[in-house]
DNA sequence: ATAATTTAGGAAACCGGTTCCCTTACTGTA
DNA sequence: TACAGTAAGGGAACCGGTTTCCTAAATTAT
C-alpha cells in the first residue's frame, strides 16, 4: 500500500529473522520447518504484503506457469468461447494466460507464436493458418503446443465432431423441407474439409445434388457477396436456386441473411439459413450446429497442462460432440430508414 | 530447431568471441561497437536462433513489457472489442497482453488483478465491479491502471459518451413513433448512471414520462425476465405498456426480443427494441448506439503505455463519441419446431 | 554418558539477462 | 616524444527468486 517499493524475499527474511532460503522453503512447502518459524514467516509475508516475483521465479525454475493462446480472430464468437474455456482452466490451475490475436494473418501469427513461446510454458493454437509442417516443427518438448480445431499427426489436438455436425445440419434442413441445400465453404483447413465431407456424404445418401460454394471471405461481406454472385448466376426465382444455405459460421450467416433480404428473400420461409457456431447468447436466434467452443478451450488447456507436467495423456487427439441448436427466432427484414 | 536447449546470451557471446555484456549492448543498441564485432554477433544470433529470455530481462530491468487486461466477461462482445483494440496496440508497441476474465465476480476480479499486477507493468480494467476506493488504491506509480468505461478521480480512464448515446437512442425511438420508451437499466456503475441520465433528461425535454426498469441480470435471461415481469404488471395490450425498450446491451436485447416473441409481440412493429452495443458483425441486425469498444481498448492501452513511459498525458480522462447504427433487419418470430 | 540419527535452518551457486565502471589500445596534438 | 582524449570491449555486481549441500543443535538409541 504505502511502501514505495515492492517487498522482496529478502525483506521477508529480514523481518522474520531467517534466511531467504528458509522463506522460500516455507512459502512453497518444499521443506517442513518448525511451527514457530513458519508462523513468523507468514506473519511477515502478510504484514509486508509480499508476493513472489513471477519473473524471478520463472528465471530460477525455468518454468513460467503461463500459457499462451493464439487465436484467429477475437471478434469471432467461436474463438471468444475458446478463450473463455481456456482462461477458466488456466486460472483454476494457477496459470496466467497470454492472449494473441493473429488477425487472420499467418505472418503475424508466426511472429506472435515465437514471442509467446519465449514467455510461456506451452501454447494453445486455435484456428491456425500455418502449414502442417510448420506446426509440427513448433511442437517440441521445450514448448509444447496443442491445436484446437485442427488434426495433424504428432501434434496433440482437440476438435469437435465437425463431419457429424455437418451431417446433422444437412439432414435438418432437408427434413425441414429443403431440396437443394448448398454449403457455403470456408478456408481449406481441417474444419472445412470435415464439414464438406459430412455435407457431401449426407447429400449422397439422400440422393440430392450437392453444391459447395467457396466463400470469398469468412465474414459478413463474404456471405453477402456469395449470395449476390449466386443470384447473378442463377436467379432466385429459378428452380435451381438453393432453398437452404448451410453457412461456415454464424458471421457468414448474418451476412447471408442480410443479402437475402436485399433480394427480397426471407429466411427461413424462402431460404433456410443455418450455420456452424458456438454456444453464445447472441446467436440464440440462428439455427446452428453448436460447436462446444468453451469445452474445446477448456479441454485443450487441460491437455496442454498435462503434457507440461510430463503426464503424457492417453489420447493425443480429443473429439467432442456438437449439438443442434434450433433458432428460437428467425430473421425478417424491414426497409432501412436513414 | 535441433538444439535440445535454448540458446542463452552466453552461447552467443562464446560463438562470437566476445563477452556477454557486449552482446547485450549490441542487441539493444545501447552502445555502438565496431562493425566487425557487430556483424559477428548478429551472425551468431541468427545461427543459434537466439532470443533473449523475457523473464531474465524483466528481472534485470524491473519491467516486463507486458500489460494486463481484466474484463468483466469475454463472451460479451463489448469486451471482446476492447480486447481486440488493446491487443493490437500492445502488439504494435512490442508488449505482450495478459488477459483475465473476471466472470462478473468482484472477488475473482480482485485476485486476478493482484496476480496480473505482479506479472505486468500496468493494467487495463474494463467493466470493473470493484468499489471506487479499491480502484484508487490499486493505481500507483509501481503498477498504474487505466479504467475503461468508468470515471473516477485520480485514475486515468477512457470512456464513450454514454449520456449522449442514451439521448440519441431515446430521440431515435421517439422519432420512429414511440410514445412510451422504457430504459432497461444495468448495474449501478458509471456507464449505467450516464445512460440513465441521458435517457431521463431527454424524456423530460420531450415531455414524456420516463420508465427505468432495473434488469435482474445483464444477460439473455435478465432481459427475458424483465419483459415477462413487466407484462405481468401491465398487460401488453394496455396503453401503458412500453412501445420501445432501450436495452442496456445487445445481449439483453436478444433476450428481450425472444421474450416479446413469446408474448406474441413483434419487434419493431409492436415494440421497438434498441440497445447499446459495440461495433460487431453479429450485431448488424439490431439498431444500437454503437460504443466504440475497439477504440476504447486501443486508446486505453495508449494511455497506459504513455504513463508507463513517464510521459504523463495531458488528459487523464478521454471520451470517445458513439454513433447510431440502424439495424439492417429486425427480428420476427416463428414457432419453434422441435 | 556417548554415539547415531534426525531436525532446523543457513551459505552459496545458479537462472539469464543489464549496466556501471574499468582497462587497453589507438588516435591526434603540442 | 610525451600526453590527453577517445574508442572498443571486458569484468563483475545485481535483479529476486530456487535448490543443493552443509552445519549445528536436538533428539533418540545404546
Amino acid at each position: 500500500m504505502s511502501s514505495t517499493r515492492k517487498a522482496t524475499i529478502s525483506d521477508v527474511a529480514r523481518a522474520a529473522g531467517v534466511s531467504r532460503s528458509t522463506v522460500s522453503k516455507v512459502m512453497n512447502g518444499t521443506q517442513k520447518l518448525s511451527d514457530a518459524t513458519e508462523n513468523r514467516i507468514w506473519a511477515a509475508v502478510r504484514q509486508l504484503g509480499y508476493q513472489a516475483s513471477p519473473h524471478a521465479r520463472s528465471l530460477s525454475t525455468g518454468r513460467s506457469r503461463a500459457i499462451g493462446l493464439v487465436i484467429l480472430d477475437i471478434l469471432n464468437p467461436h474463438f471468444t468461447g475458446i478463450v473463455k474455456g481456456a482462461g477458466r482452466v488456466a486460472r483454476e490451475h494457477g496459470y496466467a494466460l497470454l492472449l494473441a490475436d493473429a488477425e487472420e494473418d499467418p505472418a503475424q501469427e508466426e511472429e506472435l507464436i515465437r514471442t509467446l513461446q519465449a514467455h510461456t510454458d506451452g501454447l494453445l493454437l486455435a484456428g491456425s493458418r500455418l502449414p502442417d509442417d510448420k506446426l509440427r516443427a513448433l511442437h517440441g518438448p521445450l514448448t509444447p503446443i496443442v491445436t484446437v480445431g485442427r488434426v495433424l499427426s504428432e501434434v496433440p489436438s482437440v476438435v469437435a465432431t465437425e463431419a457429424q455436425a455437418a451431417r446433422e445440419l444437412t439432414r435438418l434442413v432437408v427434413q425441414s423441407g429443403a431440396q437443394r441445400p448448398a454449403y457455403l465453404a470456408g478456408p481449406s483447413f481441417w474444419v472445412n474439409s470435415q464439414r464438406t465431407q459430412g455435407y457431401l456424404s449426407t447429400m449422397m445418401e439422400l440422393g440430392l445434388t450437392p453444391a459447395v460454394i467457396s466463400l470469398p471471405g469468412v465474414d459478413l461481406q463474404g456471405g453477402a457477396v456469395a449470395v449476390h454472385s449466386l443470384a447473378s448466376h442463377t436467379p432466385p426465382q429459378s428452380p435451381e436456386f438453393p432453398d437452404a444455405l448451410i453457412c461456415y459460421n454464424d458471421i457468414v450467416a448474418t451476412g447471408v441473411i442480410g443479402a437475402l433480404g436485399q433480394l427480397n428473400l426471407k429466411a427461413p420461409d424462402d431460404v433456410q439459413v443455418v450455420a456452424f457456431g458456438p454456444e453464445n447468447p447472441l446467436l440464440s436466434h440462428i439455427t446452428h450446429a453448436e460447436i462446444p467452443s468453451q469445452q474445446l478451450g477448456a479441454e485443450g488447456t487441460n491437455l496442454l497442462l498435462q503434457t507440461l507436467n510430463g503426464e503424457l495423456p492417453p489420447l493425443l487427439h480429443l473429439e467432442f460432440p456438437t449439438a443442434l441448436a434450433l433458432g428460437t427466432t428467425s430473421l425478417s427484414y424491414i426497409s432501412r430508414t436513414s
